[in-house]
DNA sequence: TCGTCTGGCACTTTTGAATGGC
DNA sequence: AGCCATTCAAAAGTGCCAGACG
């Protein structure tokens, strides 16, 4: 249905220009090419597309009032994981993330159409080692590897169509091939990366405006191995996964069996023709016997199976005889099943129609999958729980902001858990939001939650540290966020996680789901600690004209030291500078912009950043040994099970900044007012001095830059409210689009995103140049 | 020598085509 | 002819492991 044809007047935003621009940057690895070709043709776009910005004078503009939540219905596996450490294998065809990530959405206008991502951002800038039973940094990060994002098969889609079922992003899949063409996030191998969902509202896959949110779960922080190192994470995986059910302790390939095997295996080697031990199971043990004559290989490949003591070889292991066959094993194999059934092939047509009929289909679905209890409790304290140690804070090398994002449910804790929000900054995020433990049960029968108002909002601030909290950042980020060219080369000491200011608006909490394919207790009130809201991003910068630098929120607990909450100042209305954008990007700043201020324009809040630091606030305390951290104060731990919300309008975290300190620091995420954490002035801090040449990503959000809006379908953002004027981009993350291939979207939509059909190859994968007019 | 990565292996799950019954 | 359920095989997803690589 949806066709190139039908949007021949697709004009390139700005993002795009950033999107483009990191290939030559990548091409270069640690030598970012500016300006890029990109960025040169986007110098002749036609001039009606690039009118003076005006500069924003309304400092009471108010962000497109929004309570979009995403829950992570998963979240109590992600604990397990996180708690001692979760690592992900990647591998060079690709690997599925496990856990995936499931979602609940609610909030979302049911007409309007939105688009989910998911994009994976390093945390810090450093390499990790397992030692000595825990994960160091070692050393400086690798160069950054090219920004992917993974768009959901069914997107877009209205929000009737999101908020009626589980999201899950289990397709995505990760690799370590720098020059990967099948469209997978590629990552660096033992480095730390956190997960973030986009919801961008859209008219269509070429049309992005209105309202964009980014959801962090803190949780979903991962390391990346090609070989698992810690082996209470891959007994995790192999009670958890269904597919690596053969590796339980009743399965074909356990270690039990698979020892019987070698042990045979050596003794085949000595005695070739020991047809007594041999494991019928093996039939690579039959290659020795091969060697004799083929009418003996013959001869015992038509064996039936023998139970053979000695192999460990039993008869009750056998899986057809199901009366020795454990039963918890086969619930989660069934819950994942049933998980994996859920919706994915949704049209886009479908969406558009799609109201939500097959609810309650799709949540029995969902429950039955999460039948599967895992043997293992989660072990997510709220304390101290974090797996992860602290990488040192960045020097100079290179700056990467960290974000977390997660997805999981767990209802191995029977307890309720309280879903305190962060006070929101902005009126228009107010901790109404929150919803209570009973709400999320109800949420949870009816994939549509309920509005928000019967819920009982819980402050974040005084939340007790035991209680579960996430946050969730509003955000209304441009998807088209301009890249970072200096990113990897460029020493910054305004680290882009820990400069950009972070202003958290509120703090959304959502009633937990059951998550499909996730191992859950049962019942009605699993649901309620296993969801849990993501940070949001603000992306929209306020137009108040207040110079003072947005404060991020305190985030409770936050203990990262490199979790960048340092806000760096920004003059939002009065001038930016994009070093990382083309020319005539940068002049469209506002007025009391001078050269010399760009430098300051770079440390303009980064949303992306400060969600990185949010979510690195908010990631459990590390068990593991850490180096020195660098962060003058230390810092209470940040409750493991909290999930930082950013306010999604920065207009509207500028509206409340008054209240807050004027610098930011990662201590300063949390609400300022509330924080018992003095302000930290960002020049004590040597790596984040302002004055580091780091490049925002920050991207215009000129009206003229962005593709109209239908005004006949209801947006999101109030009517009265005026589009946001600047789009904090993912300064160093910007959002790059890849098209799952097993995407359930019609030909036509998949065909502008998957390189393969667009005729233009790329060795870095299926990005899309300018010449595609393709937005993403 | 050590740490890391790769490819193949065995096992399991998922997926879709083929088939048959109503 | 259309729909549904079942069966089956191929594809894909797992962790493990030996060997290769730097």
């Amino acid at each position: 249905m949806l066709s190139v044809e039908m949007y021949p007047s697709l004009a390139l935003g700005p993002q795009r220009m950033g999107d483009c621009f990191y290939r030559d940057r990548q091409a270069s690895a640690h030598m970012p090419v500016f300006p890029t070709a990109c960025d040169v043709a986007a110098k002749v776009l036609p001039p009606r597309l690039l009118p003076p910005l005006p500069i924003p004078n309304d400092t009471t503009t108010k962000t497109p009032k929004t309570d979009v939540r995403m829950e992570l219905e998963n979240a109590s596996l992600w604990k397990q994981f996180s708690s001692v450490g979760t690592e992900m294998i990647i591998t060079k065809k690709g690997r599925r993330m496990f856990p995936g990530l499931r979602l609940k959405l609610s909030g979302l206008n049911p007409s309007l159409r939105y688009i989910l991502l998911l994009d994976i951002i390093p945390v810090d800038n450093s390499r990790y080692r397992f030692q000595g039973g825990g994960w160091q940094a070692v050393g400086g990060a690798e160069a950054r590897l090219p920004d992917r994002v993974f768009i959901h098969p069914d997107s877009p889609a209205t929000g009737a169509h999101w908020q009626s079922r589980t999201i899950s992003f289990h397709y995505a899949k990760l690799t370590n091939n720098t020059l990967d063409s099948q469209g997978h996030i590629i990552l660096h191998s033992l480095h730390r990366y956190q997960p973030r969902v986009h919801v961008i509202e859209a008219r269509d896959v070429l049309r992005w405006g209105g309202g964009q949110h980014t959801f962090v779960f803190p949780e979903t922080q991962f390391l990346t191995v090609t070989a698992y190192q810690n082996n209470k994470i891959t007994e995790l995986k192999i009670n958890s996964n269904p597919f690596a059910k053969g590796f339980r302790d009743d399965g074909m390939n356990s270690k039990k069996q698979r020892d019987a095997r070698q042990k045979r295996k050596i003794s085949v080697s000595t005695d070739p023709l020991d047809i007594v031990n041999c494991d019928p199971c093996d039939s690579t043990e039959l290659q020795p016997i091969t060697t004799g004559t083929d009418l003996q290989a013959l001869a015992l490949a038509s064996l039936p199976q023998l139970p053979d003591p000695s192999c460990g070889f039993r008869p009750e292991g056998d899986p057809y005889q199901d009366t020795l066959v454990p039963e918890h094993q086969l619930d989660l194999g069934q819950a994942f099943m049933a998980s994996q059934i859920s919706d994915i092939g949704i049209s886009m047509v479908n969406g558009m129609q799609d109201t939500g009929g097959s609810e309650v289909e799709n949540h029995m679905i969902e429950r039955s999958d999460t039948i599967g209890e895992p043997s293992y409790t989660s072990t997510f304290s709220a304390t101290n729980s974090s797996s992860f140690p602290l990488a040192p804070l960045p020097q100079s090398s290179s700056s990467f902001p960290s974000l977390p994002v997660p997805e999981s449910s767990d209802t191995s804790n029977p307890q309720p858990i309280d879903y305190p929000s962060i006070l929101s900054s902005s009126p228009t995020l107010s901790s109404s939001s929150s919803s209570t433990p009973s709400l999320q049960q109800t949420s949870f029968t009816f994939p549509t939650p309920p509005p928000s108002s019967a819920s009982s909002p819980q402050s974040l601030l005084s939340s007790t540290p035991s209680v579960n909290t996430y946050h969730t950042i509003a955000e209304t980020i441009s998807p088209h966020t301009s890249t970072d060219a200096s990113f990897p080369a460029q020493p910054s000491t305004c680290q882009s996680g820990l400069q950009d200011q972070i202003s958290v608006h509120s703090l959304l909490i959502q009633p937990s789901h059951t998550l499909q394919g996730e191992p859950i207790t049962s019942g009605n009130n699993s649901s309620i600690d296993q969801s849990s809201a993501a940070f949001t991003y603000p992306n929209i910068f306020p137009a108040n004209p207040d110079p003072a630098p947005v404060t991020a929120q305190y985030f409770p607990n936050y203990s990262h030291p490199q979790a960048p909450s340092l806000s760096c100042s920004h003059g939002a209305p009065t001038s930016f500078a994009f070093p990382s954008v083309p020319p005539h990007m940068q002049n469209l700043s506002f007025s009391n912009v001078s050269p010399s201020s760009a430098h300051h324009a770079l440390h303009l809040p980064n949303l992306s950043h400060q969600a990185q630091a949010a979510s690195l606030a908010s990631f459990p305390p590390s068990s593991f040994t850490h180096p020195s951290s660098s962060l003058p104060h230390p810092h209470p731990t940040f409750q493991p099970s909290s999930c930082l919300a950013v306010s999604s309008s920065f207009q509207q975290s500028v509206s409340s900044a008054p209240s807050m300190a004027p610098t930011a620091h990662p201590q300063n995420l949390r609400n300022a007012s509330t924080s018992s954490y003095p302000p930290v002035e960002i020049g004590a801090i040597p790596q984040f001095n302002p004055s580091a040449p780091y490049r925002p990503e920050m991207v215009l959000h000129h009206p003229s830059l962005l593709p109209q809006l239908d005004p006949s379908i209801p947006s999101s953002l109030p009517s009265s409210t005026p589009p946001p004027t600047l789009y904090s981009a993912f300064p160093s993350y910007p959002l790059r689009l890849c098209q799952d291939p097993h995407s359930s979207i019609s030909i036509p939509f998949r065909h502008l995103y998957r390189q393969p059909q667009h005729g233009h190859t790329h060795p870095q994968g299926p990005y899309l140049d300018m010449s595609s007019r393709a937005v993403f």
